[in-house]
DNA sequence: TAGATTGTTAATCGATTAACAATC
DNA sequence: TAGATTGTTAATCGATTAACAATC
């Protein structure tokens, strides 16, 4: 009982503490500009607003060791969550549905920042297909699945209509994409080995308009 | 014990339900569109893949009393839901940064669709500033904290960088906004009245480039 | 009536927080 | 050494799921 940890950690991480990665390397990153060369949980954790157990828990999934006393190493704790993400080596990546907002993320700065490399848009619109968008050609989007399939492409991103989506996707998985990021308001049905993130305004616009309509509750007290 | 209850219930509701909200809503306004007049918990949560019990008290949170063997009025939930999230019934909006992303929300039409009206865009730049983004003014951001004052904004977008958001929506807090919604990717320092939701793009990503680099273990496996 | 469905109470599960021992 | 900090185990908390009674 003591094999196979050797190499290769890659135990399942809670989505919580995954989505939390990019705020510590935004903090890593402004002290490694700085002469700072060490930094310990309780500093990130109250920088972050964050309970210092929760930052320490975070931390060790990354298989980092930290020294008592000290903290840990700002460069090695970067490169350490970096890597656990798999910010230091992603997939590339399709967009279709060169609208507003695929417009917007295809000119978006913190997708190259993070190493997110958006290789193509696509698009019907016989007027967009030959063009340029933030620098990225423009491609009929009867295109897509088979050059996903020679360009080895992981990721798909989706901001077409919430009509078109389901069928848009499904060319995606077919082209060999084995991640779907969603902006239509739609659920995409999608074979279980596909990995599916939507981005959900219209939850965050519930939440917020439930909020605000909450605090009203003691401003109409009387009348 | 029994009275306070009559009007206005407005207990805190979890967000997770909030945020599902939305999605009973785009369920129930496609079988509107149909003959269908009643609905099931079991139907729903078949649809949407959910436990039909979290389907049950999601909806029994909105105060809706369902007729057993037969289940919701189509209408009837869709209006509970809609009062619910308080989508009946929303805050205008600025929004500042007119950027990429900036100008794609401001055509958005999922928002108004939902409700949302965005009054006015804000930016510094005097190229954008006086003209008009998918019909919506473009103002100097000088002018936001005041405006927002007298037109009664209850909600702040913000799509301008990371350096310049917690500026921008310092002057949103100042001209009475009481929501923020962050595209920004940096944690805002608000007083703890304000409502603030983060568009967390980097940690979207992070869980995508984490779970398609755990993929790779089993490809990897020998070699 | 029988059976589908609602509504509610209890059990489970996972993430966060608290407590504390180990260490430089 | 003393004290700050790490790392881990236990307790708490909240959301989801299971079990079951109530009802038309």
């Amino acid at each position: 009982m003591q094999a196979q940890t050797s190499e290769r950690p890659m135990k399942s991480a809670p989505t919580p503490s995954l989505r939390r990665m990019p705020m510590y390397l935004r903090c890593l990153y402004a002290l490694r500009k700085t002469d700072v060369e060490w930094v310990s949980c309780t500093y990130l954790a109250e920088v972050l607003q964050k309970d210092p157990t929760l930052v320490r828990k975070d931390l060790a999934m990354t298989g980092i060791v930290g020294k008592p006393k000290v903290g840990f190493h700002v460069t090695g704790l970067v490169a350490a969550i970096e890597h656990f993400i798999g910010w230091d080596n992603l997939e590339d990546a399709f967009l279709a549905g060169v609208g507003n907002l695929g417009s917007a993320l295809l000119g978006y700065e913190g997708f190259a920042q993070h190493g997110l490399n958006i290789v193509a848009g696509f698009d019907v619109d016989a007027e967009k297909v030959g063009t340029e968008v933030h620098g990225k050609r423009i491609l009929h989007i009867d295109k897509l699945t088979d050059l996903a399939q020679r360009m080895h492409i992981g990721i798909g991103i989706v901001t077409v209509g919430a009509r078109t989506a389901q069928a848009v996707a499904d060319r995606m998985v077919a082209g060999g994409i084995r991640a779907i990021w969603n902006f239509a308001p739609v659920r995409l049905e999608m074979p279980p080995e596909i990995i599916v993130e939507n981005e959900d305004l219209a939850g965050t616009l519930a939440v917020i308009s439930r909020r605000l309509a909450g605090l009203n509750v003691e401003t109409d007290e009387r009348e």
